[in-house]
Formats: C-alpha cells, structure tokens, sequence
DNA sequence: TTGTTATTGCGACTTAGTTGCAATAATAAG
DNA sequence: CTTATTATTGCAACTAAGTCGCAATAACAA
C-alpha cells in the first residue's frame, strides 16, 4: 500500500515537528487551524507510527500521546524510542526527556515497544504550588 | 474515612498477593471465584492503589494492570514504584522487572508518578514464534 | 442490639479510540 | 490532458474501559 500526500498529513506532521512536546489527540487537533476529522487524525498518527516518524506514549490516564521522532535510538535500522516522558499534572504537557534508557531484560525475551512515564510537576508549575 | 474489611476486598487482595504479575481488570475478574460487580473491583483496586498496597500500571493499549506491592522501594515513608513491566504481547501476562530505574530530571521537577512498560514476547513465547 | 456510614451492585453514562462505508482526491497510466 | 485506480477522508455508528449516582447492604462501634 503506497502512500499519498494530503493535506491532513502535512498539517499534522508540521505540528508535531514544530514542537518538542507529546502532544494527546485533543491537544494536536486544538493546533489544527485547518479542520480535520476525529478519526482521520487518529488514522493519520498510527500510521505515522508504523512508519516510525513519530512515537506514540501512554500518559498515566491511559491516554494516547505523539511526538515527533528526533532524539529516538536508531541501533541496526529499528527505531527505539528509549527515553522517558513527563507529564505535569498541572499543566498537561508533555516533554521528552533526553535521558536514554536501558532495562536489561531476562534472558530469551524480545522487545518491541517501549512506554515510559513520569508524572508530577513541572518546574513552573511546582513553584507556584509551593506559594 | 476509615477503611472496612470486607469479603470482596479480602478475594482480590488474595488474588493480587499471590501472583508476581500484575493483573488487568479481565485477568482479575476471571480469578475471582466469587461474583464481585465490574465497579466494585475498580473502586477496591483504586482504594488499594491509594493506601499503597498495589500499584497501577498502564499498558501499550491503555489498559490498566494492578500489581500487589512486593519489591517496591519505600524512601522516606513514600512509596516509589520505580521499576519496569514487561507485557507479552502474545499471552498477554505483564510482569514486574526487578531493576530499580532512577530517571534524572531537569533541576524543579517534581515527580509524583511512575509508569514503565515494555511490550514485546517472554521467553516461552519468542521461541513459539522463531519455530 | 442498634445506629452510623463505608461498601456494594446495578445501571446509566463518559470518553478515547476504532471501523464500515460512501465520497473525495492523489498519483499512475494512457 | 484525461481517465482509471485506489489511498485517504469525513461521517456516523460502534466498542471498550472506566466512572458515577443512588438505593440497598453490611462492617463496626457504641
């Protein structure tokens, strides 16, 4: 299945690389100038993900966030995205943090997915908590 | 508030005390030999979460799995749930990995919340699938 | 034994994400 | 340039996980 330049996927993807955060569905589509369908936003990410320009996490909420791909491990040709994500529960955003990973694994098990996050405060928002 | 000891909450505490995976609702309900309503085992399990006696993890899908609180670190009296799960995406069972992570996080941060997940094939099943 | 109120069960609800299908439009072929 | 092919979109309906309100039940203290 060959894929094709739209609109929708130029729109998104630029919103994604223009921001250094994991953005959820809600947030992306609060971006969007441009009015795109629910379901074709989602549609558009996933395969984004399998073609690994951008990676998807799961906030603590079980919510799904996408950022796109620029500090992820590339180590014999498949992306890993073996970094950690923090999202203030204040504010709500989320952010890549640069710190890479690595979970030594029994031995025989494979890995193919990688889903880490912290949750808490982020700097501003921690200071004002503390006033 | 104080707390009450009832039957339903002693069956899913016995059920979560003595496997070493953590249980999504499904895999729970099915271990459960009596009939406790959908609600209630979510509301006994959050009530467990909050006095720290099992902790909450989110898989790749968005779906919770509860974990009786066994090798968890315990620094100053706060409960820190700082390692790794690792979930078969074929037979589906998550289990706790015992390597501690610390995340280093930019200077003001405060964390509230961990949640790490690593999807991919156990053992048992990797080789299944190289047959 | 009785009163208080935490807990349960039920059903209705919410929200995130997916899917089927017909319409649209990007690309390839002529 | 025109036409054919089919990936992509929009819409609406659907699914599944989790939550909530409320009346009924049952721990526990008095």
């Amino acid at each position: 299945m060959k894929r094709r330049n739209t609109q929708a996927q130029t729109d998104i993807l630029n919103v994604l690389k223009f921001t250094d955060r994991a953005l959820s569905h809600e947030q992306l589509q609060a971006e969007l100038e441009a009015k795109v369908d629910r379901a074709t936003i989602y549609r558009v990410l996933n395969r984004f993900c399998e073609d690994g320009l951008v990676h998807k996490v799961m906030d603590e909420d079980g919510k799904q966030h996408f950022a796109y791909c620029a500090g992820c491990d590339k180590p014999n040709n498949k992306h890993q995205h073996n970094h950690f994500h923090f999202k203030c529960r204040k504010c709500g955003t989320v952010e890549c943090l640069q710190h890479k990973i690595h979970i030594p694994l029994p031995e025989g098990y494979v890995i193919t997915d990688f889903n880490g996050m912290i949750a808490g405060y982020c700097k501003r928002c921690a200071e004002e908590r503390d006033v």
